[in-house]
DNA sequence: ATTTACTTGTCGATGACAAGCAAGTGAGGC
DNA sequence: GCCTCACTTGCTTGTCATCGACAAGTAAAT
């Protein structure tokens, strides 16, 4: 239905920062000669849109924010978001789709060769640290993806697609343990990775709800030693 | 700011379809006679438009929900909704106190005076059943609980209170079982209430993603299994 | 010269509100 | 006791600013 424009290459957490920040110094190098590629100014009023979304999203919710402000915020014209990305939904689709290639891949990084029950706990790591250093790029993402379980559309699906993936990803893990003999057998792998992905969604909603009533790294730690004692060979 | 009219008496889960089921019958008892009390026309009129916004909310979503349709399809014109709840906000704020009335009403009910493990378990097979015996009363209200993270209003601040409530209530539970001696005195009582109510928000937030990958006896009935592991006092 | 990035013009739909209409209410006269 | 008439309240219609969406046009790169 909606031909999804293919994301430019794989961009990390990091990169969105770094976009922005390396574009002002590039025209100190040629300081007059604003001729940039086609491909330069695309990939840098995106970049500046997506951060433009993500901060009014975060600053007053994904239904008060416009395109308009979008692409204002961003430093173009009023049109452009929609000339963009073609409708609000899409903008937002584009998003989710670049905060998911950047986190599993930013996960993927984190996590590394890893398997079984340090895997696991080096998962519960990553996601709580960069909760606490990426807290905005955190809290846009899960709004987005909180929001889309009213909408009917594509961006619902990637999301379950994630998830399935996700949850896969930890069973995984948890088989390789058992394998290995460091997880007791008795272990439902895949009970868990439902269990484990639970407690991620639920402890971030509560915290996107009411950040200051929430010990981010207490509840980690304890899921960390559930999770340790679970699987303990007893 | 927005001085909520206050909930016309204590509604419960069922009466919500009730209100509109009696409404026809009374009809019949006094047949012509369509006078009804200026109260019990805004009782049927509020009733009517609260059952028509789950709907609508349920099959597109809130984004794509209009006040004109909720109007018109309680049977009203257009600009009732507008005129009654002032916002749209306004409604979806509205709907989500009377959810959250009932929904405390009908916890209390099935945890009766019970504390301890048995009103944790208690708790855990109330929302299980209710999610499969209401499930769409369940799925708009949720949607609307997680799409309201993004609106920095008074519908915010509501949560925030009700989440508090509800991870005290558990935590005094389990201070509850642990006096008795049937809880591990090692058990950290709000750690488990934050834990036990992720779980519930966790789980939901998957199963409204993709309703047909989630097992939901199956995850909860491991919670609960989880649950008397680690309050085994052993 | 042609393609591509971006802007401006415009239309239907929506939320919000004001003004008006209709249904319900209550006090006084018969 | 019941009628009538002024008053209150529920509900509808009219209207406007804004938004999403798209078409047409302009500026920049190839």
């Amino acid at each position: 239905m909606n031909a999804l424009p293919l994301m430019k290459g794989k961009a990390s957490l990091r990169e969105v920062t770094e976009v922005l920040q390396t574009a002002l110094p590039k025209t100190r190098v040629r300081p007059r000669i604003s001729r940039r590629t086609q491909a330069e100014r695309t990939a840098l009023s995106d970049a500046r849109m997506f951060e433009a979304a993500m901060q009014l999203i975060v600053e007053q919710g994904t239904h008060a924010t416009t395109l308009k402000a979008v692409g204002e915020r961003a430093g173009y014209s009023r049109g452009l978001a929609s000339s963009r990305f073609g409708s609000k939904d899409a903008l937002f689709g584009q998003l989710v789709l670049h905060f998911n290639t950047s986190w599993t891949q930013e996960l993927a990084n984190k996590v590394g060769t890893r398997g079984g029950v340090q895997a696991c706990l080096a998962a519960l790591c990553a996601v709580e640290d960069f909760l606490s250093s990426h807290s905005k790029y955190m809290q846009a993402m899960y709004i987005l993806w909180f929001e889309s379980i009213s909408t009917h559309n594509d961006v619902r699906d990637h999301l379950a697609a994630y998830h399935e993936i996700y949850r896969s990803d930890v069973a995984h893990w948890v088989e390789e343990g058992i394998a290995n003999g460091e997880i007791d057998p008795a272990v439902d792998a895949e009970c868990y990775a439902f269990g484990f992905c639970s407690f991620i969604f639920g402890t971030i909603y509560q915290w996107l709800v009411a950040p200051n009533n929430v010990d981010l790294h207490k509840q980690f730690e304890a899921f960390r030693q559930l999770t340790l004692k679970t699987f303990a060979t007893d």
